[in-house]
DNA sequence: ACCTATTACTGAACACTGTTCAATTAAATA
DNA sequence: TATTTAATTGAACAGTGTTCAGTAATAGGT
């Protein structure tokens, strides 16, 4: 049994979202087991419950870790890159999800009641990646496009978004696409100009 | 108990479809159960199983059926409209969508086991889909790029789609986006030239 | 009309799931 | 040291997908 002093409640919060992230990360969110987990830890099924209050919870804490490195990994990717910055950003959001195909698509695979919207922490997550992407658009377009800036990221970022979900779901092999990086990168630089 | 003789294989298969059909639409894919679809046609869990083998060809199926009515509703909806042809498709696109929530959700929200690809009749009702789109894009296109046609209208569904899911998901709320289905129609306008 | 072979159908059994919560154990305080 | 407080447990519950021996109903042959 673990014993109460074993680690601080934060410490403890920390360990089931990391080894909660790689359990999904082994067996995708269909496969996925609030129990597993607790057995990778050592602890029981009862404190997890303690911590995160339901599955919803701790899997919204688990998808927020994905989120947090999705961020890091493009900061660090777009920090070794000074010309075709747009190109080098849609990679880098293609390489993430086909490195950690499961716990990317638990992302979307998961969703709150319809009525509970994601708490605040998690949205910031989200904006900080809109925000590295608004960073790109902002510095690829022209001054006196400037003020479109916002807008344009978000759907930019839906485009490229689009097409990484039609590749990691199977849909672009069906209808026999070979390089759809290169089609996302053709919508954004049309609309870059 | 329902009499051998009630139903032929192929009667059944259409009703637990169906019936199946309704349920995810009610429920969706993460409360969705084969026992309750059982239940609601006045069979037993073991008779889907002789029918559909396995829970994923019974969602598979269900699917398929979520495929051919979003087909159904484009060609019904562009069937209708002369003018604007392309903003009206993209309005159909999420207008199916946000009609049937649920049973659009469990087309992205199931996956088959990684190494098994969906049957052909699945692949077909996929390219119908595209079919669709395809012939909006060639008349879009002025003869001189119709040989774009096939590879730029993966892309704009692709992109379309994408706008599309960060509005069902929430992505686009968060992100504080108003009008999605402007910004989708601004790409494609824009790649269409 | 009866018997038999075939097949549609059932539902209990199994191993799992998320969730709850009374009981237990360890730490903190008096 | 005795008592209070809080962390941790895990059995219990209702549900899941899946299997498969058993049963009931039909079809075919006599």
């Amino acid at each position: 049994m673990a014993r109460r002093s074993d680690h601080s409640r934060d410490e403890l919060r920390a360990i089931i979202i990391a080894e909660g992230h790689r359990h999904m990360q082994e067996v995708g969110f269909a496969a996925f087991s609030a129990r597993k987990v607790a057995q990778r830890i050592g602890y029981s099924i009862g404190t997890l419950y303690n911590v995160f209050g339901s599955y919803d919870g701790l899997i919204s804490a688990i998808n927020g870790r994905t989120l947090d490195l999705w961020h890091d990994y493009l900061a660090m990717r777009m920090a070794s890159v000074s010309e075709h910055r747009l190109s080098a950003a849609i990679h880098a959001y293609f390489e993430f999800a086909l490195l950690n195909r499961h716990s990317w698509a638990a992302l979307y695979d998961f969703r709150l009641p319809e009525d509970t919207p994601p708490d605040g922490e998690y949205q910031d997550k989200v904006r900080a990646i809109m925000a590295t992407v608004e960073t790109e658009i902002a510095a690829a377009l022209p001054p006196h496009r400037q003020h479109e800036t916002a807008p344009l990221a978000r759907s930019l970022l839906a485009t490229v978004h689009g097409h990484c979900v039609f590749t990691m779901n199977g849909t672009f092999r069906i209808l026999g696409e070979a390089d759809p990086v290169a089609a996302a990168l053709a919508r954004v630089e049309q609309a870059i100009g």
